[in-house]
RNA sequence: CGGGGCGUAGCGUAGUGGCUAGCGCGCCUGCUUUGGGAGCAGGAGACCGCGGGUUCGAGUCCCGCCGCCCCGACCA
């Protein structure tokens, strides 16, 4: 039982000035966690209690679906971070030291490496697999900008696991059995959440997914569609292209006077034609992972931004920057550019800039722009890929209908990883056929803490948290409103509750009056709380309320165990 | 890393060059109080983020650094 007069716990009336978003300023408030440096939090009695219930429930899924659980150290050696080129490709984004002999260390921002060479060294045949391996670890990252609390630190808490599959049959199974398992535990944690499609990144590979737990304050984009189940980080979100049409029935081009108008504003103002009709060309340059630039040039609808990200996203692994180098450049007239004719430098159009359709655009001369420019006739570009920026309201690329879009927090995140790491550290098992065969893997992980901080974000009211039974750090509490009689009562109650099985939570001081203890179990958040207080003397009842409705009901003290377990068991 | 805001006691804050840095909460002692953040009395607690400078005098003005928050860039 936990005692209120004893827990080591101290709840601040005020919200701390440097939080911003409810699960930060309540988690501090209610006790749960204190800052200790930028983005590294420690956590109190109660918030490890709600910590390692969330742990439990990832844990017992995880069992369920056939994964083992294993734990890496998080102070890790250089060399197979070296293998895989991530101890340069993280740059300033992990946490480096060295051991007095001057040899590298990191702190583990992420475990692949090591997971594929504990399965290299302990299995060596195809019967070994499949095999699916967990942990729950300490990761740190050294984030630019760690924001909001928990919610993104440098040091957080992480499961992370790994599926290892001797073929692409077997990694969609794995894949699948991960998906499943990861849908359990988010509906086990109370989370409103959706699964969307995710662009793979740095990491390589192919098919991934994220869960994105609804909020206002996350910091993933998402489109979902208004009728089917569509959804998408705004990353590697599509949208339904018009139909092509035959080029050759375009009006011919016509060159326009457009001076001083070296921007779509002005341009259309000019013109008088909506900017949703002209074509703006952004130069860009790539950085090729060999260090090698080229030019590349995407042409967008002119009200719409490119969307640097999707970019990226299809230009992998080049990286790419905005172009400002015009002075060397004569042939790209700033402002005033044009597909048509430009030879020599990749061209890449938005999903919207089909064959057949027309567009205002630059004439490629200062001053002037030319209509008609139409796609399949006067320009053919290299490739066509989801560069603009989605909206509200575009179409879903699956039913046609309306999209709109959301916040969420990237609480997991599943991901078909292939081959890359097996590559390059040389994982593989013997074939049937007495042949080596590289394992291919798929990468899976929650993020744990950062999963307290969104369910507190999605579970508070202006009165403090709400938890849900699963992961509440008690499943009563109890509140001795009053002296004597009530005391008496308030610690017996406790007890047979306790004795009934129940994780109990006591509030037994006895200097704080009533208004503080409320104040405090409504700030705590646990679901059901029971007020043992005047009512007891007046008539032998006590107060069963939730703590998420409000509703209050009175009970003969002699019955409330057996209703509190029945409300519990709810 | 760029832009903006801000660092005063455990928490929230006042203090726009001039007396011993003020208030609320919390904490300690005593008495009273006990169904919605109690009252009275007495107390402890601050190198005013750090370093340098201007000035007779700096929490206050100037410079540098560090840290915090927000936006952006970045982020398996």
């Amino acid at each position: 039982m936990l005692r209120m007069s004893t827990l080591f716990l101290r709840t601040l009336r005020e919200d701390p000035a440097d939080a911003e978003v409810p699960s930060h300023k309540l988690l501090v408030r209610a006790g749960y966690v204190r800052r200790v440096a930028p983005g590294i939090y420690s956590w109190l009695p109660l918030g490890l209690k709600v910590l390692r219930n969330v742990e439990r429930v990832i844990r017992e899924e995880m069992d369920a679906m056939g994964a083992q659980e294993v734990q890496f150290p998080a102070l890790l050696p250089r060399e197979p971070y070296e293998a895989t080129g991530r101890w340069t490709e993280y740059g300033d984004g992990i946490f480096r030291l060295k051991d007095r002999k001057g040899n590298d260390y990191l702190l583990g921002p992420t475990h692949e490496e090591l997971f594929t060479l504990m399965v290299k060294s302990e299995y060596a045949s195809y019967k070994d697999l499949p095999v699916s391996l967990y942990q729950i670890q300490t990761k740190y990252r050294d984030e630019a900008r760690p924001r909001a609390g928990i919610l993104r630190g440098r040091e957080f808490l992480m499961k992370d696991s790994y599926s290892f599959d001797v073929d692409d049959d077997g990694l969609k199974k794995s894949y699948q059995d991960h998906r499943d398992a990861y849908v359990k535990i988010f509906e086990r944690l109370g989370l409103d959440y959706r699964i969307v499609f995710a662009v793979s990144g740095a990491m390589g590979g192919s098919a991934s997914e994220e869960f994105l737990a609804v909020a206002p304050n996350g910091e993933d984009t998402y489109v979902s569609c208004t009728n089917c189940d569509y959804a998408a980080n705004v990353e590697a979100a599509t949208v339904s292209a018009p139909a092509d049409t035959d080029p050759s029935a375009a009006p011919p081009i016509e060159v326009l006077d457009t001076p001083d108008t070296p921007t779509i504003d002005s341009l259309a103002t000019f013109l008088g034609v909506p900017a949703s009709e002209t074509l703006k060309n952004i130069v860009l340059q790539l950085r090729h992972p060999d260090g090698s630039r080229e030019l590349l040039i995407v042409g967008v609808p002119g009200d719409r931004d490119v969307d640097m990200k999707a970019v990226e996203a299809n230009v992998f692994p080049a990286e790419a920057e905005p172009f400002e180098d015009f002075a060397n450049h004569p042939e790209l007239v700033r402002g005033y550019i044009g597909p048509q004719g430009l030879e020599g430098i990749r061209y890449l159009v938005d999903t919207r800039v089909t064959t057949g359709s027309s567009w205002v655009t630059g004439a490629n001369e200062n001053g002037k722009h030319a209509r008609n420019v139409t796609m399949g006739r006067d320009f053919t570009p290299d490739g066509t890929i989801p560069a603009a920026e989605v909206r509200e309201g575009d179409l879903c690329p699956r039913c046609g209908s309306l999209l709109e879009i959301n916040r969420g927090i990237e609480i997991g995140h599943v991901f078909q990883l292939g081959r890359k790491f097996a590559d390059a550290l040389s994982l593989d098992v013997l074939g049937p056929e007495g042949k080596p065969v590289r394992v291919t893997m798929g990468s899976y992980g929650i993020g744990v803490s950062r999963a307290v901080a969104a369910i507190a974000e999605q579970s508070h009211d202006e009165r403090g948290l709400i938890w849900p039974r699963a992961i509440a750090p008690a499943d009563v509490h109890v509140v001795i409103a009053g002296q004597g009689e009530q005391q008496q009562g308030g610690q017996q109650l406790a007890a047979d509750l306790e004795a009934a099985g129940l994780r109990v939570l006591l509030d037994d001081r006895h200097k704080v009056s009533p208004g503080v203890a409320f104040k405090d179990a409504e700030l705590i958040g646990i679901p059901t709380y029971v007020v043992v207080g005047k009512t007891l003397a007046a008539d032998g009842t006590v107060e069963i309320r939730d703590r998420r409705t409000g509703a209050s009901r009175a009970v003969a003290v002699v019955d409330a165990v057996a209703e509190v377990v029945a409300e519990v068991a709810l």
